[in-house]
DNA sequence: CCAATATATGAGGGATCCTTCATCTTCGGG
DNA sequence: CCCGAAGATGAAGGATCCCTCATATATTGG
């Protein structure tokens, strides 16, 4: 059951036919180009609806203001995201450690780099426009997953659970975040989603009870 | 000496009277309250004159337009935090890598995280006009500052030194940008910084030649 | 094929907002 | 004390922008 929204972001209408849902599919889109050209600031109602090929008026038929337009847009695209990082996260319940880092790293970065452009643009419309309370939704979703995920780590307890989420869930974000904004080449990126996975499971292995790793250690 | 900037983004007049100097820096305040306050949107030149305690004419005075007020506090803002990290590394040119390290993240984290306000406001700013070149610049001072200081670490190879960089600067900047945004109480804030110290100083560890670390690890 | 309903249009009202400039006040050197 | 320069003012012009609403078109169930 999502969080009910605040009255006043509430949807105008629900699109009933096919071409009606086309249309709201296209103001998203469009939505998403002019939040990534140049200036926020120009995220103006009028741009939006030219180039998503509909009328002023079409835009405010499934929209009240333009906020709600950009809570719609958040909240959809944010919600995708934590579907998919819960679902990786349910999947690798009582995995070994390693495992569950490398999962959730590559959950994460997928939902994210995939879609660079929605990503980029998210955050912009969430650092332009106050959405503070949308993105803490987000995080808690996240944060829940992990720790749920970790708790049923083989041979970590239970305050080395918290410790462990205290620090990697920001670390990755704020990593996955610098990455999609600066958007280096191919090569890089993949470098260094190599190395965030190797950070993240050192960075476990050291709150483990001595042989839960064994498995691994021995791998390499 | 800093990169010429565009002719239409200069300051309009300096301030030569002492009371000029206030005000310009009443406007800067002023500025950053506001890009605090909700919606970016709302930056308008009335808001921040007002807030400010001078009239719009005023403003005008001192910057051409709206975006040369914002590129303005960014730069400032930028320059000083890239000076406090350059200072940081040069003097711990040929220390030993684990006090790089631990140096480094303390100087960006405190550049970042003492003045909270001010890094929101401008992360903001850069969002709400496009300031990509300010901030790509940003980054190649801090890369370029830390890349010398690593280089001159004992047991570290040049290729060992440009792997490091990649994976490293992201991860501090971004998990300090996470910090500076969910802002979460100082608790938990310091248990991160230590972490992220730990962290990129053990996957520092892994990159240097065998042996050069020996005083490290027969410390603990 | 015909209502009834859903969807789309876009000109325009009302509200800002950015920026200018003619005018006034304050400062500082001689 | 005086005068030129620096600084400050705020009303108003021109430009958007947000959003509404009367009207037109498309779809669908019967």
């Amino acid at each position: 059951m999502p969080p009910r929204e605040p009255a006043h972001l509430k949807p105008r209408k629900q699109p009933r036919q096919a071409r009606a849902v086309a249309t709201v599919e296209a103001i998203y889109e469009a939505a998403i180009q002019v939040l990534l050209t140049r200036d926020a600031s120009q995220f103006t109602t009028t741009q939006v609806a030219e180039r998503a090929g509909v009328s002023v008026g079409t835009l405010y038929q499934y929209f009240p203001h333009r906020r709600a337009l950009l809570h719609a847009l958040s909240r959809h695209y944010l919600g995708r995201v934590a579907d998919q990082v819960e679902a990786v996260c349910a999947a690798h319940h009582g995995a070994p450690p390693d495992r569950m880092v490398e999962a959730l790293v590559g959950a994460y970065w997928d939902a994210k780099i995939d879609r660079n452009d929605v990503a980029r643009a998210v955050y912009r419309s969430a650092v332009a426009f106050d959405s503070a309370a949308l993105m803490a939704g987000f995080r808690d979703r996240l944060t829940t997953a992990t720790r749920s995920m970790l708790q049923s780590a083989p041979g970590l307890t239970k305050t080395g659970e918290e410790a462990i989420s205290t620090i990697l869930l920001p670390v990755i974000f704020g990593t996955v975040r610098e990455m999609c904004e600066q958007d280096p080449p191919g090569l890089v990126k993949a470098e260094v989603r190599r190395e965030l996975v190797a950070l993240c499971t050192t960075c476990l292995e050291g709150r483990l009870r001595p042989g839960a790793f064994d498995a691994r250690a021995s791998r390499d």
